[in-house]
DNA sequence: GTGAAAGCGCTAACAA
DNA sequence: TTGTTAGCGCTTTCAC
């Protein structure tokens, strides 16, 4: 280790300035941050913010926070990055913090069955003042770790029993549109690819499936409805299923999950059925992959990237003890119509 | 703020592991962090790390940083996070770091252009003891303030002048083996989309295309190759002026990119043109949209996870001293044979 | 309105 | 081999 007081720059810290500005440390302290009890003159304030400004002078947040015990990071657990829902969630999720001054660390989670991993992440706790909770599965084993971890935390994507800070969306809305716009194309023999993991995203479009049925006076027919899961595979075999099956055959396929449709897409085309010639697609989440299918894949977009800025900036509300609870549903952003639906009427 | 000493569950420090070992906080200081220098007595050792153990003693890392002025967090400055490419590097980065007891920050850099940004991001670099820099574009005045900055860092995915520690991929031989393998299967008017921006990347791939063809002894025909970018739009409109003025059409074609593949197929089913029937078609790097595409994409698989991964250790060696330079170049993992190339012999 | 002083939890000289 | 000591840079009570 060099010598510190002859480095040529160290960085310049609060008593730099405070010697600059004539004042002590702890006044220097107060003013920068903007004490509301205990004003400084105008005339020291101008000195001091002065002074920062000459010397560029940048907080150090390690002595910050182990004196105020924040660390002014708030932690995300994500179980996949390749999937472009949590990719948009990140993405919203830094701004979120950013804009509070707030910076994101990653906690990638392990698939659940890695027993190790969920406890590892608990030691990273130590870093952030909370806990921004993304994943698909109902992994409760990781929820019961977090909670045990006592650090405030929003669950995203989905509400839990016994979580007081939720921030999801409206899947039964979302999947009530997407039905809705194959029946306004003509459709009545619509089928659907459910999930099975997830309580509250496949549930819930599967609510809104039959939502929009009811509500166009088409009787739900249980054997256009197959489990997919959110695969690729799921999604073409679930389609196979149905079309061995249905004596007559939908015109038209809901698959939950933008994986299931494009599995769906790939046993059509493997059957020799075309897409929307044969069976018009419709899905929820929108993403990249959608356009660059073949023919670009019409979809109900979700706000995922305003998720994790909402979320963000929720949890940093309850760190601050601004807020107590946090029940926040998001609805869909709107049909992006490209080619996979067309009118029979 | 609670009264510290009234807490119910206070974390354990130092000094409580210390007390209840019977030893000065330096000893245990010094026995939890495996001084190599001056050793402790067996008995000692043991009697702190039982106390650590049982009080389940976490050291806190703003204390550490503070007076080692490390914070054992890397930051990775991404521009883009629903490229596939990026989030694999992520992954593989976070793995990386967390094997060696680090962190990964989130470090967005909005696209060039945002003249605040790479500012803005200098800000956070307190926060890490070095940084991963991943850009596609030659954003050479990002590069300019991370170096004004003086934090330790890796420049991925490409190879830069002046920039000591860099990770790439072999680009170059990745073109060779997708032309290659077009070759195999008989094509000998082969088109290339070719990128522009980014030296090291889209000269590579160009490079390879010209091997390939050298090594079989098919001439480079200048018509035939045309500028796409990383874009859709790019590819689109970079294979449609070649088809425009080909007198012979390519029966295959070279995109440089994902993205620049996925614009061509696009185009060429505008204008009728089947894949592979009518042009084969083979891109570098995998990812979930090749599988997703109709006809699934055959491709390169480059190692992007890996790129991530090595890149995160490297950093780390560079940071801790252990190395000085870093200039390592990462081989393709291979074909992956799907759909979208046929054999013409 | 401002300064003095203590201390967050840790590491690393140095002394014993 | 172990303990003493100082101090990283900051915030915050308390006294003036």
């Amino acid at each position: 280790m060099a010598d510190r007081s002859s480095e040529s720059h160290r960085r310049s810290t609060l008593a730099d300035v405070a010697q600059l500005a004539g004042v002590d440390v702890s006044t220097a302290s107060r003013i920068l941050n903007g004490d509301k009890i205990q004003r400084a003159s105008d005339e020291t304030r101008k000195r001091v913010e002065g002074a920062a400004k000459t010397l560029a002078y940048q907080p150090n947040l390690h002595a910050r926070s182990l004196r105020t015990s924040r660390t002014y990071t708030l932690g995300i657990a994500v179980p996949q990055l390749d999937n472009p829902v949590y990719s948009q969630i990140i993405l919203g999720a830094e701004r979120g913090a950013r804009e509070l001054g707030y910076s994101l660390l990653i906690a990638h989670v392990d698939q659940p069955g890695n027993g190790e991993s969920a406890y590892e992440r608990l030691a990273q706790l130590n870093r952030v003042d909370g806990l921004l909770i993304t994943t698909l599965n109902d992994d409760s084993e990781m929820l019961q770790a977090v909670k045990r971890a006592k650090v405030p935390f929003v669950l995203l994507n989905r509400k839990a029993k016994g979580v007081r800070n939720c921030i999801y969306f409206d899947s039964r809305q979302a999947a009530f549109l997407a039905v809705d716009h194959l029946i306004q194309q003509g459709h009545r023999r619509i089928a659907h690819l459910s999930g099975q993991v997830n309580p509250s995203t496949g549930i819930g479009r599967y609510a809104g499936y039959c939502d929009a049925l009811e509500a166009a006076g088409i009787p739900l027919d249980p054997q256009l409805v197959d489990v997919s899961g959110y695969t690729i595979n799921g999604g073409a075999e679930a389609i196979s299923r149905i079309l061995d099956r249905a004596k007559s055959p939908p015109t038209a396929v809901f698959p939950l999950t933008l994986n299931a449709a494009a599995g769906a897409i790939m046993a059509l085309n493997a059957r020799g059925l075309r897409v929307p010639k044969d069976m018009s697609v419709i899905t929820v989440h929108d993403g990249p992959i959608a356009q660059v299918m073949h023919p670009p894949l019409t979809t109900i977009d979700m706000p995922s990237q305003q998720m994790g800025y909402e979320g963000a900036q929720a949890l940093i509300q309850v760190i601050q003890g601004d807020v107590k609870r946090v029940d926040r549903q998001m609805q869909p952003l709107g049909l992006k119509l490209r080619q996979t639906t067309r009118s029979i009427r």
